[in-house]
DNA sequence: TATCGCTAATTGGTCAGACCATTTTGGTCT
DNA sequence: AGACCAAAATGGTCTGACCAATTAGCGATA
């Protein structure tokens, strides 16, 4: 017992002083923001992450049907020239995706309609045919989500805060092309989940912005109603308007997503059949 | 001070022996899709999932802080009393649900508010302290997205389907108890999105369904008031009336929210610490 | 005392092979 | 056809080993 607590603070020093001061742990999501960006695919860190992304990504291409049995993990073995453990490890990370349900006697396919939000990144990254529909779905998700955020952080935030969201929105800058509208609109959104602090909403936004984050086209959009839309949204932090604010969101997102609309009919077979 | 950052680093023994042995938070995750009811806890399929759903309740409950380092595979080996594979198995779904970050060297604990919405549930079975802000916030978000649901399921309905959402309302009966309205909601979530059709929706979906379902206490609710908004609803549904359908679902749930945080604020210290 | 640099220990990643309990399969018998 | 049973296949568990990279520990140095 004593001696436990001797070896403690000795050790203890050099955990705060080498660790554990800089909290700038935060797992994969900022690794990916640092460098990423550029390159669509995910990189896989080792074996098994190799293998489940190659099978992940024949599931969501529909090379196996909902229902239909994986391999059996000694074929994959041969197939991937390795070993169990890796094998075992690439169908659990599959598993945790949603994407297969295994059980003793076999693993079988899910449909992708029951998977995780983590399959958007990869269904966007592959065929052409699913995106334009996939990239509206997600506006009119986001759309929402924004206002909804937004709502919350007026009801709660401090002057101080409104002035840093206001902060934010003065960054865009419709001279040059560089100000992206979306990175202000995803740090916008950031921010007032900083403030409200609503963990779900918290988190599902972890998912749509990893999922998202370098996988959108660059769109063409007027600038100049870009800057009425900037504008109209600092009024309403400042004024701490929050239906101002949701409404001047929500038309904006659909504006946005009646341009893809167009741009995707002119592309036709493009969308997803629906019923 | 000294006292709470003593658990860690001091090596094997500590994992061996004592130490929080049994007490089992409960916990235990899905994965499964299908069957759902089930009550709070679901239990493991195998050894790295029991592994992975104790070693993530822990994280949960805060007994490590972000930054930290989970003990390593070996040592958990140890502590478990299993081997290396199983481990690495758990820890992979650890790195799934976004609550650590493994890489070569060692495995840092992430910050909750960084992970996937997978760990909702598992928040939910925990502390009481917790809950009431949870449940609170999810209902925020929730009203939101069946409100989004509905406008998009109204924009695209036949009025087949349009009927088809109507009798998913009538089901409801203000004299016999029996029948939830929450669990009404649900199917009209379900339905509603089946008609729009919208994957990340959809998948998000999934995800609090997944995570709520069966966690939530039975709450008071007027009956009179819950008649009135069915009725509205059908109406809004029958009439394609998408404005009002949202503008109902989001007064309901806004009285849900305000009933809620008045419950909460009568066991006070209840309130997540904001800001 | 603080910093640098080297070495040894530790850690995650990979691999091979074995045994078990359960499920699936295929063929037989009724 | 259907019921039944034995054999094959499958996932689950476990052992032990080696590698490359990171990290910790310690002495030398300034």
């Amino acid at each position: 017992m004593g001696s436990e607590c001797v070896a403690f603070e000795v050790k203890k020093r050099d955990w705060l002083t080498g660790e554990s001061q800089g909290l700038t742990w935060v797992g994969r999501a900022m690794n990916q923001s640092l460098h990423d960006s550029a390159s669509k695919a995910d990189s896989p860190k080792n074996r098994a992450e190799e293998i489940a992304f190659i099978l992940r990504d024949e599931i969501l291409i529909g090379q196996y049907r909902a229902g239909e049995r994986l391999p059996s993990e000694r074929d994959l073995v041969a197939r991937f020239n390795s070993n169990r453990g890796a094998v075992r490890e690439a169908t659990k990370i599959l598993s945790e995706l949603g994407l297969v349900s295994i059980q003793p006697g076999g693993a079988r396919i899910v449909a992708v309609e029951q998977a995780t939000l983590a399959v958007l990144g990869p269904l966007l990254d592959m065929r052409e045919e699913v995106r334009p529909q996939l990239v509206i779905e997600f506006v009119e998700v986001f759309s929402a989500l924004v206002a909804l955020s937004a709502r919350l952080a007026m009801s709660q935030a401090t002057e101080q805060e409104r002035h840093q969201l206001a902060a934010i929105l003065d960054r865009f800058d419709p001279e040059t092309e560089s100000t992206d509208i979306r990175s202000i609109m995803a740090e916008f959104m950031q921010a007032s989940i900083d403030i409200h602090n609503n963990l779900v909403l918290r988190l599902i936004g972890n998912g749509l912005r990893s999922q998202i984050m370098g996988r959108l086209d660059q769109t063409t959009s007027d600038r100049a109603s870009d800057r009425a839309f900037i504008d109209a949204m600092r009024e309403g932090v400042l004024s701490s308007n929050a239906d101002l604010l949701a409404t001047t969101v929500i038309r904006h997102f659909d504006e946005a997503r009646n341009r893809l609309i167009e741009q995707a009919e002119i592309s036709p077979s493009s969308l997803r059949s629906k019923r």
